[in-house]
DNA sequence: TTAATAATTGCAACCGATTGCAATTGTTTT
DNA sequence: AAAACAATTGCAATCGGTTGCAATTATTAA
């Protein structure tokens, strides 16, 4: 039918006899235009087919309406749920989410942080690589103003509001547990500790340790991936122990669960020899058995949250973003560390 | 230093007495741009502090590089899986992803084709909502000759490339090995039949039993939401029936996990009484005991290669894109279905 | 050295919505 | 009915690259 020439508001604007101002403002629901002329512009836009131009209104206007979102990968568990939350918010307020990966790498992430202040992004959502150590390129979208918020591997910055958990009180709670149920001598493998999360639930650890008596062991931290490569070289390491331990703190439960699978295998029994706590509530959390207690980090809700946060920012309802929101996190108990 | 003013190829050209046009093509690379003024030009605006406006090039070219994803919903393992490849494929080839999710609604997925029609993607993948059947929302795009991809949730479209595997050969062949174990009673869990994968699943399932002299018996056919809930359903379900089935191929893992957990732990023995297979290899297959044999689903590559082919024809390097690829999917046996 | 050809660069009209300000039309007040 | 004020609408410059075509400059051939 119609040709596949594009119609502007200038088409709509010369079939109705007026000018295109009125039909800019008209499709804009702008209050100075009358309900009879606006009715008059909806329907003609209608009829005519015609689709609003985002790029002449972002060039002309200097705002996108786009979110960049970086995270160090897609396909886990956590950063799934949380990108779901942040995508339902922003579709909620016509937002646009723009999503890459950092694959965990500081170089990637630097070449990704350009990309986003390239296609002008309105704000970013950002979540750490496991090797971010420098942060300077961040410094571009701050000159500029663009507001850029930290969500769970995060970092503190005078500018940037942070969305996390409390990962020292988690930390601390998870190995109280595990001290409640009789454990003496924990292990705790995590991640590197130059993130905040790790760092974190370290420090909760030791506070534990130490309120209930209980001497800090530096040969009990193992620092790995916290993959499920990971979980298994612990199971190795842990089996090569001269005295077992009898508690484990993983700090994620990929590596909790592949750990616990070989230790199983090797006639160990959970909890009975060694008691399990893992950490995010991951599915998988629920299918190993003995099933592992864990921490529930509330993902979705943090991408929800995060982007709530950073719209009413946008909108300028809130006047600065420099402040920390933290989420509810809860420790679920279940058969791995069950012992009384 | 700079006020925050834009530096645009107007300031550039001024600072070189040179014209804009020069300076645009100068940034592009322009062949007919000699390589002394290229470098004047590039060492001009890095020094300047210039940056690529998107919106004025899109605005001029019509062309966003920017490719849409709707997916049913983001946070599962096998569709974060094949968003990375996804991404990681964009990203090489500097082109932005805008995902949404249409959360299984038809209804919300006609609004995200719309949404991704105003923000002129150049190109759409989609995998297809639970309950959606009429498919005229995507004629806005193919009117407008913009290249729709499905994969995974298919459709049959003279005009769109699908991305696939075979179902219904790996639905033959995970029922054919529940077969050679020496079942004869085999339920099969499934989701909406108007989706490609589960139709195509239940037809390969439908085939081994013909193939292998068993009746088909409709009563053994579960139309279900394939989600955890689901599978302690179907549990209950089996757990009820007059006699027991000897065999469950379910077209998920989450579904088979869940509901391989209650039977078991209401003293089903697996495989022995009831032999496991489940759809997908998502890591919970490992991690479940009796560990899970499923068909390993290339989520990542088919996220790749979707990508790929994409961008490659909107470069135009292939005319057209009807036609669909196949991958490669792969039966795991693992011992929760090894009886001989 | 001059003509012919190739390599560079410049010109200027786009792309389509936005918005401050002026102009016009419509209402209300006195 | 004129003045005062409010409600609508129009004008036109602007946002910043892109690109076909013309013009200029550099090379090569004759």
């Amino acid at each position: 039918m119609k040709s596949d020439k594009e119609v502007t508001i200038y088409d709509i604007a010369a079939e109705l006899n007026i000018s295109a101002g009125t039909v800019s403002r008209g499709l804009k629901d702008h209050p100075a235009i009358s309900k009879k002329t606006k009715k008059r512009i909806n329907e003609a836009a209608q009829v005519m087919g015609y689709r609003f131009n985002t790029f002449a209104s972002n060039l002309r206007s200097k705002r996108t309406n786009t979110i960049g979102v970086i995270v160090p990968r897609l396909n886990s568990n956590f950063m799934s749920s949380v990108l779901a939350g942040m995508e339902k918010i922003a579709n909620e307020a016509s937002y646009n989410l723009i999503i890459s990966q950092s694959l965990e790498s500081a170089q990637k992430e630097i070449i990704n942080v350009k990309t986003m202040f390239n296609n002008r992004v309105d704000g970013l959502m950002i979540s750490l690589a496991y090797d971010t150590s420098d942060v300077s390129h961040f410094d571009i979208l701050l000159k500029k103003g663009i507001p850029l918020l930290f969500f769970d591997r995060v970092l503190e910055h005078p500018l940037c509001t942070n969305i996390i958990i409390d990962n020292k009180k988690a930390g601390y709670e998870a190995t109280k547990h595990l001290i409640e149920q009789g454990c003496k001598n924990i292990i705790h493998i995590t991640g590197q500790l130059a993130r905040n999360v790790y760092a974190d639930r370290l420090s909760g650890y030791q506070s534990a340790l130490h309120d209930f008596g209980l001497e800090f062991n530096e040969a009990n931290i193992m620092i790995t991936k916290l993959d499920e490569q990971a979980g298994i070289d612990a199971a190795a390491k842990i089996l090569n122990m001269s005295s077992l331990p009898d508690g484990v703190f993983a700090a994620n439960d990929t590596c909790a669960v592949s750990c616990m699978s070989v230790l199983n295998h090797s006639g160990i029994r959970i909890p009975e020899d060694i008691a399990f706590i893992g950490f995010n509530n991951d599915p998988i959390s629920r299918v190993i058995e003995p099933n592992l207690s864990t921490i529930n980090y509330p993902g979705f809700e943090m991408g929800e949250i995060a982007t709530r946060k950073l719209i009413s920012h946008l909108n300028s309802e809130t006047i600065n973003l420099t402040n920390s929101i933290i989420l509810k996190s809860k420790l679920i108990v279940r058969p791995s560390s069950r012992r009384i």
